[in-house]
DNA sequence: CCGGTCATTGGCACCAGGTATCAATATGAA
DNA sequence: TTCATATTGATACCTGGTGCCAATGACCGG
């Protein structure tokens, strides 16, 4: 007896449906040329659940993803806000947020967890971010929890532009830091391309 | 006959599968209180498709938008890069992009773009995003097509950081304007949130 | 050569969650 | 009353499986 072929069948059976979940057992009995109970022993004793229970995963990881992503909206999860004067919010780097090779965190997403906290913290109708000064200090890495607060340096509490200094840290280390300025102007459309906010307390 | 229940039971039916697409007919009927064959008649008329179609249907555009999600890796087509000197990014502005009360692309998007890009036209085996200072000229709006182009100003060709300046246009308005610098250094960890990039050549 | 152990295959009953179709009943309006 | 519509029931069938039992093949040690 070939002992290979089976595990080698059964390397294949795992990058097969990795690649494509979407596979019937009957359609995996051609591609490995293996009869139909093969093929069900072989998931059994990989643990692949059969077609239906895949795709119902799938759909509910994307069920719960687009439930808990208020990716769009406000990034990261704001737990303190005093308005026109400070706030604090958490974003855990998950695996969505790292580059695959390293681990680090895209720059993009500790920026977007800084504006979107910049904007929030300003009382406004609308505020969009007109420029910001930043620095990565540190990269942020899988796993890790950024704090970031924010305090509003100059409020310009007429129309008109707001300052707000950003904090990222993860525990006592400083991770980023950015001086945000912020359009403040209800129906503003001309200037800014940061985000209106739905925090309004 | 009461001629509403039907409409009503439709409307119900609608929402509550569009509020939870995992319900079974079974399960429908408990709710609704009516046959299963009403259920399924009820269906028909208004074309939902059964259980495990719309499981399929969700778990594929999942699926789709997993495969279609450069997202994570380097956001928008780079279309030129001349490595250590300039490089062109296209990115249209979608639906998943814009804040949806306004239809104002987020800062985050933006940035990115050009963040992506900077770290993209470095010729090193690693690169990070140390800093920026960045400025949004006007809003980017829904469907627009932003074109980011960078130039990289003081190459810093021995290992230390690199100065990149990125404009990014719609038409010939300029919608952002940052100037960025990236840690260039094979294995560096310490500094720089920024992404390592995959676009050699 | 013989028995034992896997691996593979076949066959059958059964299940969920349906579709498709036909028939029976209820209900209300003309 | 009669007709149309709404609702329900019943039955056959489908897909993509699970669970179980049995038959066959291959290889290995004694």
């Amino acid at each position: 007896m070939e002992r290979l072929p089976k595990r080698q069948r059964h390397q294949q059976l795992s990058r097969l449906i990795e690649e494509n979940p979407f596979l019937t057992d009957r359609e995996l009995t051609r591609l490995l040329k293996v009869s139909i109970q093969t093929i069900r022993l072989d998931r059994l004793e990989l643990a692949i659940p059969e077609l239906r229970e895949r795709l119902k995963m799938m759909a509910e990881r994307s069920y719960d993803s687009v439930r808990s992503l208020p990716l769009h909206e406000v990034i990261g999860d704001i737990v303190d806000l005093q308005l026109d004067k400070s706030g604090i919010s958490l974003f855990e780097i998950r695996d969505e947020h790292v580059f695959s090779r390293t681990g680090i965190a895209r720059g993009h997403h500790v920026f977007a967890q800084a504006n979107s906290l910049a904007v929030a913290v300003i009382n406004d109708e609308v505020a969009l971010t007109a420029s910001a000064d930043i620095r990565f200090i540190r990269p942020a890495r899988l796993g890790e929890k950024c704090i970031a607060k924010a305090y509003v340096r100059s409020s310009g509490s007429q129309k008109g532009k707001a300052k707000v200094e950003v904090f990222t840290y993860v525990g006592d280390e400083m991770v980023f830091q950015g001086n945000f300025v912020i359009y403040r102007s209800a129906g503003v459309t001309e200037a800014g391309g940061g985000e209106a906010h739905e925090n309004r307390h």
